[in-house]
DNA sequence: GTCTATATGGGGATAGAC
DNA sequence: GTCTATCCCCATATAGAC
């Protein structure tokens, strides 16, 4: 039945958001889905496949929404550069409504794309990142005509940092209500979806640093503290880390 | 030997990080630090154990710092509120220079503790989160002081998406060379502490919303395409998951 | 405190009947 | 296409010698 890969492909979606990929067995997947365990290694043939098609099939439809909303504002902007504001909701809403449509995966595939993002494992890393790299390349050109006057190493930063408090937010608002105290609703998609682009919009758009962004470069401004450079005990020195990658 | 309990320490940190908690064996951890497999389960009692041991080690002084950062900024503003800008230096820097002090862990805590903030797996979250809880009312309260004309609400949401930004940029950079194409360097640390703190604090001070920012949306703005965005519908179903662990 | 050896169970993947 | 049964490996944790 071709319904039995469906339910896997459902199961599994909603079990690597929950537990992540490692800790979630074909065991657990195939008993949820009601289906036997051979049949992860019939439809699919790997686990790590699995995966890969499950962000296949999500992934499509969710590129061509941003995608459309992003020519619809060029459109709309004719000739003239589309407000950063605009590019910033065109990249986020269409995956931050993943949430509350059920027809696609539910809260499950957003949550599970957030935490993709900043997932250990390395062949997930490869999957996640192949599958958006034509996007990025898209909505960076368009950040770049948006935001002429901003250095382009600003600008790769400044999305960085948006992207991330995107994923952050898909992935989960358990750290939301402990903020808010119960002040804030993870489930106002409406709210979360304004606000985050509110939030992002400012960043990328606040005034070029008037430091220079070298890194041997002389610097003209007081830094306002060098108490809090070097923070009470012990300073910390700028030894390159050891971070590999 | 006492160093039998730190080089495992070290070991799990980096390897945690790596790979994640799940996907990391204890046999792969003793191998490393070049110690026992039974000398885990001697020193601390099971892997979970380790993790929490591992957080506790690097937390304590991490917080002091912050802390210590935050009250010196308000000595230093006499009565008045503490900019926001150093409330986020304050909160960010030290955990963001981690990276660069090879005496606290290189960037291997670092990059966990990054990952720890969208971690699926909700024996880590209990950890993290029981960690976390002081500091997040101590800086709440700062931003409350800094931004009184912001409503709580709206200053909740942008307390978590900088959360998330930082968080992001501490799981690593990997990404940002992708958007970035090489034209930023993940590695100078001076400038992603000064960048993202930049970030930060313009979206948290970005002039509060005009819209009603209740549930009850009155939209008086055109969304630009209704072709691009699935309106939002009612419930997203929960069912307890089956996965074991 | 540190080791070897092992208990106990779950993991992904596959063979082959139906 | 779907099933049962099983292979083979690795996981965490522990027992008990030294």
């Amino acid at each position: 039945m071709q319904n039995t890969k469906g339910r896997i492909l459902d199961s599994a979606e909603r079990l690597f958001a929950e537990h992540g990929y490692d800790a979630t067995s074909l065991r657990a997947i195939t008993r949820e889905a009601g289906v036997n365990l051979a049949a992860v290694n019939y439809h699919f043939s790997s686990k790590e496949a699995l995966l890969r098609a499950l962000f296949a099939r999500r992934l499509e439809l969710l590129n061509q929404k941003r995608l459309a909303m992003l020519d619809a504002f060029e459109a709309q902007a004719g000739g003239r550069p589309v407000p950063a504001e605009k590019i910033v909701r065109a990249l986020m809403e269409p995956v931050l409504r993943l949430g509350g449509d059920p027809a696609a995966g539910g809260s499950g595939f957003g949550m599970l794309l957030g935490r993709m993002y900043s997932w250990p494992s390395a062949q997930v890393n490869r999957i996640f990142v192949s599958e958006l790299r034509e996007q990025i390349e898209r909505f960076r050109s368009a950040f770049r005509h948006a935001l002429p006057q901003l250095p382009a190493k600003e600008l790769y930063w400044r999305i960085f940092f948006s992207i991330g408090a995107m994923a952050h937010t898909l992935a989960g608002a358990s750290l939301l209500e402990i903020i808010s105290d119960g002040v804030c609703d993870p489930m106002d998609l409406d709210g979360m979806v304004e606000r985050l682009i509110d939030y992002a919009a400012a960043g990328l758009q606040a005034p070029p640093p008037v430091r220079l962004t070298g890194k041997t470069k002389k610097q003209g401004r007081p830094l306002p503290n060098n108490l809090a450079i070097n923070p009470p005990s012990g300073g910390v020195g700028k030894s390159p880390g050891a971070a590999r990658r």
